[in-house]
DNA sequence: GCACATATACTCGGATACATGATGTCCGAGTAGTCGTGG
DNA sequence: CCACGACTACTCGGACATCATGTATCCGAGTATATGTGC
């Protein structure tokens, strides 16, 4: 999996500490986890894409969520970077072997297929149950300052 | 994923209805659907380094089940093919943040690595449910010729 | 006819190229704020 | 003093390099079979 996927989400729930209707630039993002600026400008792009971050450009400008954290889960943006193919996609192999059908949709027919979707139902099941208000609520819990250390971080930060 | 694990997976199975004690050349394997030989040669070397296949060299050689189908997974497969690393693997970005220890083991820490990996988990939990035995017992079900329609072209196949 | 040595053909195994996609970098289009100027 | 216009600095967005990894190929080491030969 893309290391883009890890820069998405912590950067989403940096933004989601944000102050309200404040943007921060992919610059103060990056700065952050000492980050290259440009590749997760890049990342972030797509998640503008996705409608998980709006976009504004000029002084002030920058990223800010687009949704109320209780609306955005793990898979949309694991799938806003990753792209919304499946991880095992059955090339349709059977369709080469004895009696091979040209016309027949194999991930549908072929068993080791449907075996393997599954399993990745149940991952993508449990990655959209979890939401950033979720994850954002547990950090808080267990490190309260966090909130405070994170706006402080986007104000003071040199760039 | 690799396209190397769809590949594993559709040969363990056609090893599995291969006369009893009889071993299958890669050459053989690869023609059953028109694949790479040399290549899929490569991938059965990591089956047989995982002690998921047996390989013998010579005339009248190559590679048979090492085990019976009821114990291999396709949690087996796929890692013998794709590595035993997670599919997310935090790289502890947090360590480059603000208060970030460089001792601790941000695997542990991390809300959001923890997350994921719940998600990949419940993953792995599915696929480790599934044996060839399963796989093979289905399709045999829905497809009840397959089993001599597969000897018979490991028999007559031309290389 | 039988046993043995030899030659042969076939197999895996790893070392070696090639292609594709992830990673990283750069510059241009556009905007908000700022400064200067004229009324 | 106020309004307006030009300018500047800053931001995203996409186009352009670079590199790691998956994909594909080739040749050598080793073995079971077949063959020929001597007894």
């Amino acid at each position: 999996m893309s290391e883009g996927v890890e820069w998405a989400l912590h950067t989403c729930l940096n933004l989601s500490w944000a102050e309200p209707g404040e943007a921060v630039s992919a610059a103060r993002l990056a700065a952050f986890y000492r980050l290259p600026a440009a590749y997760l400008n890049k990342q972030m792009q797509a998640l503008a894409r996705a409608g998980i971050v709006s976009s504004t450009p000029g002084p002030r400008g920058g990223f800010r969520l687009a949704r109320a954290p209780e609306d955005i889960t793990l898979l949309d943006v694991v799938t806003a970077i990753e792209g919304p193919e499946e991880a095992f996609r059955c090339a349709g192999i059977l369709r080469e072997g004895p009696g091979g059908e040209p016309d027949v949709d194999y991930r549908e027919v072929c068993v080791i297929s449907q075996s393997m979707r599954k399993a990745e139902l149940s991952w993508r099941r449990e990655l959209a149950g979890q939401t950033l208000a979720g994850i954002r609520a547990t950090v808080e819990r267990r490190h309260p300052h966090t909130p405070g250390n994170t706006r402080n971080r986007f104000a003071n930060v040199k760039i």
